[in-house]
DNA sequence: AAGGTTTGCGACTATGGGGCGAAAACTATG
DNA sequence: CATAGTTTTCGCCCCATAGTCGCAAACCTT
């Protein structure tokens, strides 16, 4: 395992992001459409190779820079490495998929090859772009149960409503707002800032405002199902 | 991204596998010791060089068959790709690991090199590998509350008090067989075989047998916690 | 038959989550 | 200024899941 690099061939290795973002309260991938073959014109999501002295992280932020500003993600997570032989048709090449999401109040200056895409209703992708991004959209789905990750996908300040339709479109389903707020205040994720939003056009009772506690991601506990032995976790305080 | 290998230069890629099981009642991990430099001397995860035509798994499990009886795996799945560049001080070195687990009624033949060692009694490790085995642990003990995973580790029959003390041994704390066989029953992950174990040397009742309905990853999706709208999973039947 | 040991299981409790409807807080309109 | 319409908030009740406890059952040995 210690002999130099060239005593074994390597694969090309390229990095992948599905960045996702709820926007006009759909969740929506950024695509970006190939002006090359193979594949050319299809659809795929953004990457490139990686570079010498980069980590993977690194590699991925650096082609996403060329898409979007890279400091609007709200998170980034690596996936899974993909390694079929074939799953280029010109070349040996691996690729590690990051997940990255996006705040909804942001909206990315996009350059002309790229936009945004409903994951539910996606055009025909390169490679294996496709199942990637419903690898992503699973991951956020099954994270967004356990985890905080939902400040990922709000602003900084939101109500309970403009949450649940967060919520909503990124899990495929309706959801009620009276639980998502007793769950998330529960479990202490989200506290209320105090404040109010105006009402809205049609009126109305104005909601208050919450913002999430933390943006580093941290895993509810609680799904610990054959827990230790031991008192619950939230005493009643 | 259609470009020829030659033109990017490309990392040396190898794989790794964390291989867990409960041995003597305490979960286990398989090692094997460095004939040559680098980290000469120092245990090491198994595994080697990706080669060409390979997927990431087959690679792996190419390597462990040098060291177990690969078709003793109960499971093998990928956990991540570490690319910090000086993760190995000789080459540009990238590693995708995998959790592999054996039931504990196997004992494997073993090359001299090679052995178990308690994961929470580890020696120094090569590499970053050290680390690669908590992320091995973690995942075990997370996929073992909200999926059947329990199955990778137990024989194919057994009764709920060696069950438990599998789980113990896995999770790191005390486990009820009361909560254990109702909470596994209530999922429909096991089922009981209708068969006894004779009783143990020391008297008492003998247990019933059970097995695991499935050696394919099911997970319980109780674990959605904002449901969808309608009736739970299991009516009472 | 008696005593020791382990398993099986029912009863009770605690906790977290879902559903529903009434009350509250606003706007707009007359 | 009252009334109607809209949206949010919150309390209440129910249910599902799981943790705890203790006794009964089933087996052994002596």
């Amino acid at each position: 395992m210690s002999e130099p690099t060239t005593r074994h061939p390597t694969p090309a290795h390229v990095t992948l992001a599905v960045v996702l973002q709820v926007r006009d309260g759909v969740l929506q991938a950024l695509l970006w459409q190939r002006a090359r073959e193979p594949f050319k014109g299809r659809w795929s999501l953004p990457g490139g190779y990686l570079a010498e002295r980069d980590t993977l992280e690194d590699s991925i932020r650096r082609h996403l820079a060329e898409k979007v500003d890279v400091r609007e993600l709200s998170h980034l997570e690596q996936l899974e490495t993909l390694s079929d032989p074939t799953r280029s048709p010109r070349e040996w090449q691996l690729a590690t998929a990051y997940l990255g999401l996006v705040p909804s109040d942001i909206d990315p200056e996009l350059p002309g090859d790229t936009d945004w895409h409903r994951v539910d209703d996606l055009p025909p992708l390169a490679f294996d772009h496709g199942s990637i991004v419903l690898a992503g959209r699973e991951r956020l789905r099954a994270k967004l149960s356990y985890t905080n990750l939902g400040f990922a996908l709000a602003p900084d300040e939101f109500t309970i409503s403009e949450l649940r339709d967060l919520y909503a479109a990124a899990l495929g389903h309706d959801v009620s707002a009276t639980n998502l707020q007793r769950v998330l205040l529960r479990r202490e994720v989200l506290e209320p800032t105090g404040r109010q939003r105006a009402s809205g056009p049609t009126g109305g009772r104005p909601g208050s405002l919450f913002r999430f506690r933390t943006s580093e991601l941290e895993i509810t506990d609680q799904f610990a199902v054959l827990r230790p032995p031991g008192p619950a976790r939230l005493p009643v305080a």
